[in-house]
RNA sequence: CCGCCCUUAGCUCAGACUGGUAGAGCAGUCGACUGUAGAUCGACUUGUCCCCCGUUCAAAUCGGGGAGGGCGGACCA
């Protein structure tokens, strides 16, 4: 694989990517580039989780060598989201969830590394960095980076603050090239492109995946529990919440149902070598056969795939998609009892 | 250490002074209309009134104690 395909395979499916040269730059140069992506183990995961990890066969296809942080202590520190004492409880579910869904979006877990936040960053050097780092920023520069990550309140913590810096820091103690998160995480990393040079360190490159639109309109939501897709979702509950989904007909829009099939399914089943297939009555044309998302969208915008027919096909293959994962959670019910007592009791 | 304020539906809050066992908006659920959903109409649901003790025929409401949260003062080590 030459530069322009590697490059070509880590920005597919991106919202945002700086800089694109300095990506080719990193494959020319000698050497394996080295990525890395961070979870705070806080709520559940669900599918929008799952498609930032299907992007991770992405870059293990493209001989990027791929670290996963599953941030414990950054769970707590976000306004305590999670409690002290269920950090590692939540942190080995997420292990397990997160091994899960790579598989299960076809690639190899065993070529990423796991790593948890306390593992180093409770070490020394890396406490001397954070308080230079606390040294020199300015307490409204913390809260604009973190602006859209960590959870605001009247009366915020400082938690949230250090949060920001901490996570600018993993990237330079994970020897990271690459920084891999939501768009969300926008204003950290571009704090850490900002600051890490003054620590001695390099500019992270950033690759940013689109946050997908919920179910019912508008962004995913914690607290909304119909507007995403659980992992842990039998099919039966998949098709309901499908079924329930804002789709209008034609948009493309703050559609979730599109997003799902365009991020997920359809790369999933391209690595499978599988199509895509509609099942429509006669009285409305009968089945239709897709390859590619690119025409199965075309078709919608054109109203030649109605959202009914749409649904049902979609909600299948979703559930397909997830099986796995959910299967996998399903042998050990006690990794989700014990993360989250309240709810899995 | 001291003082003040707050705690009522999933959320934001009213009701407390003048005791009669609870309300609004939003959210949610269900219908109607759409070949889906949404929007729009229409209907409906929701509560250990933070906890304990006391006064009273009767306490969300009054008194005492406690818990949690917030704000301020003092201290300037």
């Amino acid at each position: 694989m030459d530069t322009a395909e590697r490059t070509e395979l880590l920005t597919r499916f991106t919202e945002e990517v700086i800089e694109r040269s300095e990506i080719e730059a990193l494959f020319e140069a000698e050497g394996t580039p080295r990525a890395y992506i961070g979870y705070a183990p806080t709520g559940e995961m669900h599918i929008g989780h799952f498609t930032t990890m299907r992007k991770l066969a992405d870059f293990i296809d493209a001989g990027v060598e791929l670290t996963v942080l599953v941030a414990d202590l950054h769970a707590h520190l976000d306004d305590a989201k999670s409690p002290y004492e269920l950090l590692d409880a939540r942190s080995a579910y997420y292990e397990t969830a997160i091994e899960a869904m790579i598989e299960a979006a076809g690639a190899d877990a065993e070529a990423v590394s796991f790593v948890r936040g306390t593992e180093f960053q409770l070490e020394e050097p890396y406490t001397m960095e954070l308080y230079r780092t606390l040294a020199d920023t300015t307490l409204s520069r913390a809260q604009r980076a973190g602006s859209e990550v960590v959870r605001q309140s009247e009366n915020p913590t400082l938690g949230g603050l250090v949060y920001t810096l901490m996570q600018a820091l993993d990237v330079a103690a994970l020897g990271a090239d690459i920084a891999y998160g939501g768009i969300d995480q926008r204003g950290i990393y571009m704090f850490a492109r900002e600051r890490l040079p003054d620590l001695g360190h390099e500019k992270p490159i950033c690759v940013f995946a689109p946050l997908l639109s919920g179910l019912s309109g508008g962004k995913m939501s914690a607290s909304q529990a119909d507007s995403k897709i659980n992992l842990t979702d039998d099919e039966a509950a998949v098709e309901s919440k499908i079924e329930g989904a804002y789709c209008p007909a034609g948009e493309t829009t703050d559609n979730g149902v599109l997003e799902y099939l365009r991020f997920l399914v359809f790369p999933v089943l391209e690595g499978r070598d599988r199509a895509f297939v509609v099942e429509r009555p006669e009285e409305y044309g009968g089945d239709l056969t897709y390859d590619g998302y690119e025409t199965l969208e075309s078709d919608f915008v054109s109203g030649e795939l109605h959202p009914a027919d749409l649904k049902p096909a979609a909600a299948a293959a979703i559930s397909e998609v997830i099986a796995p994962v959910r299967e996998r959670l399903l042998e050990a019910p006690e990794l989700l009892a014990s993360a989250y007592p309240e709810t899995h009791d």
